[in-house]
DNA sequence: AAGCTGTTTGTGAGTAATCACTTACTCTTT
DNA sequence: AAAGAGTAAGTGATTACTCACAAACAGCTT
């Protein structure tokens, strides 16, 4: 990976985050990076194999997140890492999973199934946990929390909410933290 | 309104639905709604103006439910109806609340000041709702509920879920409806 | 009814600009 | 000297949009 190349990704993250990818023409690119064109098409093929490499990249740091939370045996620190996961990757490639989402709502860009397995092991491992704290409905639980948190980073990317705050409420709710008045709001479980 | 100009709104929101904005050409729409490309042009000045009016048309019909809502008195029917409300409107118009997920991530089109008023109307009925029931701290109970239902708008439209067992869960969790079994779920207010 | 007139609706053939991509070539590294 | 990295100048196709003109329709006067 040349210099010039890794450029270019970072270029293009840059530019499909911010004007979407079709919008974005590759000439943009070619500009910005101070690279010829062509460039790009030496090293990615197309504009598509560009936003596939981009992906591919990110994807890479996600799963070894993912994988390690489903290592962990405590229920309560399982649930507490979920709920912190989405937070922890918006926080650090903030673009990235602008672009990610942006594309979710474009039925042509093909999923990658490794997002699918990342899920899909996130979603195992809320179960248990919820099934282990003696939840009536861990399934649902379970979907319930998940659609949350896609809600929460949909609204970190779109608005501008006191995330800390919030999490801080939801860890209550599951009875992860203790409230910090003598006031209680945390679910019921039995 | 006349009926190619009808035709035009409803093939370009087809399209742009399933194929992004930017990803559309005019001549397209123009093919599968069988008029001249020029049409679109005369009537809608440019294909952002083509844009600006599939989206207020559909702004309109929101805007509707949420008075309705606000006007809403028992603070239960209201939590109720802000659950529902959602869901309803995208079984109703699904390619127009794809379109509007998909435009959210791409920073270029304007949100069309209508739409945050409904949201801010929507939050401030939950508010008032939550605090008349008691909760401890009813901004933050709306603010979960609120990007709860985000999340539960984007998962109908990019997944398929079974909608209604989730809602029905998360009505029980607020105490909106009984419990199938004899188990409770609900969230404890004080 | 019939004719006249102005306005709106609609068309089809343009247009310049821009698009993703190619190719022939040079430079750099080993 | 061989191979990959990099460039500049193209390529045809497609883009959003325009324009000159025709058809349809409305109201108004005979």
């Amino acid at each position: 990976m040349t210099e010039k190349q890794e450029l270019i990704l970072s270029v293009a993250l840059n530019l499909f985050a911010k004007q979407g990818f079709a919008a974005t023409p590759t000439s943009q690119i070619a500009k910005e990076a101070q690279v010829s064109e062509g460039l790009i098409f030496r090293h990615f093929g197309s504009k598509e194999g560009l936003l596939q490499a981009i992906l591919e990249e990110g994807q890479a740091r996600v799963q070894a997140m993912v994988n390690s939370i489903a290592e962990e045996t405590d229920p309560r620190r399982i649930i507490t890492r979920v709920i912190d996961l989405p937070v922890q990757l918006i926080e650090q490639e903030r673009e990235f999973w602008g672009l990610q989402f942006a594309l979710k709502y474009s039925q042509k860009i093909l999923p990658s199934k490794q997002q699918d397995t990342s899920v899909i092991a996130l979603t195992k491992a809320l179960y248990q946990a919820f099934d282990t704290l003696g939840y009536d409905y861990p399934d649902k639980e379970t979907e319930f929390l998940m659609i949350f948190l896609e809600g929460l980073s949909s609204a970190m990317l779109t608005q501008d909410i006191q995330v800390n705050s919030l999490v801080r409420f939801v860890k209550v709710k599951y009875d992860l933290v203790q409230a910090q008045s003598s006031k209680k709001t945390q679910l019921q479980k039995v």
